[in-house]
Parts: structure tokens; sequence; C-alpha cells
DNA sequence: CTTTTTGCAAATGATTTGCATTAAC
DNA sequence: GTTAATGCAAATCATTTGCAAAAAG
């Protein structure tokens, strides 16, 4: 038997400093799976990308997944708290990895690109509705809807 | 040829006091059809209906119809900017009549139910994000998730 | 009479599910 | 060794599209 690395051996594709990476999943009650790792680490990064982009970014990163996985591997990252489902209307989902601080979304109206708002009052700003029709509300959503500057460049352009 | 009633007759199915709605559509460069004022008189009465819940009631209303048109008239009517598409995370597309008016929905997390929310602060409330990323900002959307009244009893005595 | 809409069937695309194999613990 | 996760194929479901027949203006 290889007797060599055999400690804090790390799923083949990954690197040494996604020791962290292994320790978060395990403290979420996750086994420490490659893929589980790959995609924590890109949403880790930042950014919002959709699941095929998330297969992308595994797929290039650990040679093989399939796109079936990276669902259950983002389904379980949510439900363990480690990722959070964007669902943008009339697009398809997107995740991000800031989870438990409550920031908004902008979403570019033409590409679809997205970027981090936080409150605009210091606390939960509209947490509180008007009317609240008996329901016990626990979260508030707030979505800014614009152009961004690339569109907006390719706008006065074309 | 028959010459009673030529003036403002209305599609089968439909009432006299359709008459206004006609208008609306015609206003709005839209033929009056039989499904399209079936369709905006439910969505006047207000609610939020999805494609299903709304080709339910045509149906009912003039015998016949078909989902796909059903869709059909939807789209137009919300290129026409008599009905506004809401696409609440998780469900299925709603629909609802009020435009124009910048105010918000309250959505139950358990059934889906929606109310709408007048806007906390009198004027567009978080209308202005704290950062902008250089996007020209056009819609600001607030959405509050809660537990309605009926699913929090169904919760107690379940 | 001309153009738009309807109604139907078939297509699409994101996401989910079932199950045997494989890897984590 | 057990239990949980992956990878693949097939299924599901909301929504869209193409097209001939029907209705509106």
């Amino acid at each position: 038997m290889q007797t060599d690395q055999q400690a804090g051996q790390e799923a083949p594709g990954n690197s040494p400093g996604d020791a962290h990476l292994s320790a978060r999943l395990r403290a979420a009650g996750l086994k420490a799976t490659a893929p589980r790792i790959a995609v924590l680490d890109l949403l880790q990064r930042g950014g919002h990308p959709d699941a095929e982009g998330v297969y992308a970014a595994v797929r290039e990163r650990l040679g093989s997944s399939s796109l079936q996985a990276v669902y259950g591997v983002l389904a379980a990252l949510c439900e363990a708290g480690l990722a959070k489902k964007i669902e943008p209307a009339g697009s398809t989902a997107r995740f991000e990895a800031r989870t438990g601080d409550n920031h908004h979304h902008l979403i570019c109206s033409d590409c679809g690109r997205i970027e981090d708002v936080d409150c605009a009052v210091g606390e939960a700003p509209c947490m509180s509705p008007v009317t609240d029709h008996g329901f016990s509300v626990h979260t508030a959503e707030v979505t800014y809807w614009g152009i961004c500057p690339d569109c907006q460049a390719a706008r006065t352009t074309g």
C-alpha cells in the first residue's frame, strides 16, 4: 500500500489550500467531495454563476463531472446554508456564496450581469411592509433592474 | 344581412359591461377579442393568478379556449402595458392588472399567496441603491416573503 | 378584404428524479 | 463496512413556437 501523502489528502484536481473548504463542508454536515470543493471554491471567489457556468468551471477543474451532479451539489450547498440561490425574473437560476448578510442585487436587464448591493438604509431597508396582511414577514428582497455600463455603451455605439 | 344590434356588439360569453374593456384594448392598439376581454376582466378584479388560473377562469366564462392562447393573450396584455408579469422565485409566473404604480409584493413562502404592498416610504423606497456600479437603474422591485395567516394557523394546528 | 388572433400540436429548455457505481468517513 | 454522493439517462413542467382556421377592423 502507498503510505505517502496519507494525511490531508485532497480529492484529485484540488489544491492544498482547499483544506479550509473541506473543513467548512464537514462543519456543515456535508462530506467533502471533489465536486463540492470545486463548486464552493468557485462561489467563494464572488460572482453569480448559473448552473451551466458552475458546471463549466467544475469540468475545467476536475476534468469530468455532470450537470446533474452540479445541480445536486448546488442544492446541497444551499440547503446547508453555504450558498444561496438567486432566481431573477426571466433568466436561469444563479448562485452565490455570500449568505447571512441581507444584501440585495442589481441586475442588468440586457445581459443579466448581477452585482451585489448592500442595504440602502443601515438595517434592512424595506424590511417592514406598510401593510402586512397578517403575514409574518421573514425576508425582504430588493432587486434593482438597470442597464450595466457595457450595455449602455453598446446601445450608444450600436 | 342582420342589422339588429350592429353597434357595440360583444363577443360571445361576454356581458355588456365589457364595452369599457373593449375600448381599453383598442386604445392600447389591440383587437378586442373575447379571450382578451375575459382575461382583462379577470385581472381587473385584482388577484395574482398564474396562467393556469387565468385559463380556468377564461374557460369557465367562454366555454372553450386553450392554455397556449391564454399565454398569448397575457403576453399581449403585458406588452401593451395592461398587465404585468410577476415571477416569484420557485413558482410559476403570476399576472396582475395594476400597472404604472410602483407597488410591491408580499408572498407566502408556504402557499404562494400574493398580496400587494405599497411602497414603504412615500416615494420609491429603496429606489437608489447604495452603489450603482455604473448601472442606470430603472426599476426597484421589493418582495417580502412571509407566512400568511392561513398557513400560520395550519402550522400551529398541524 | 387584410391583418391579427386563436387553438392545437409539437418543440424547447431548465431543473428534477431514479438508480447503480463510487467515494467519503 | 456503511452511508452518502456522483454520474448518467429518462422524466417533468412551464412556457414558446409554427401553422392553418377563424375573427376583428
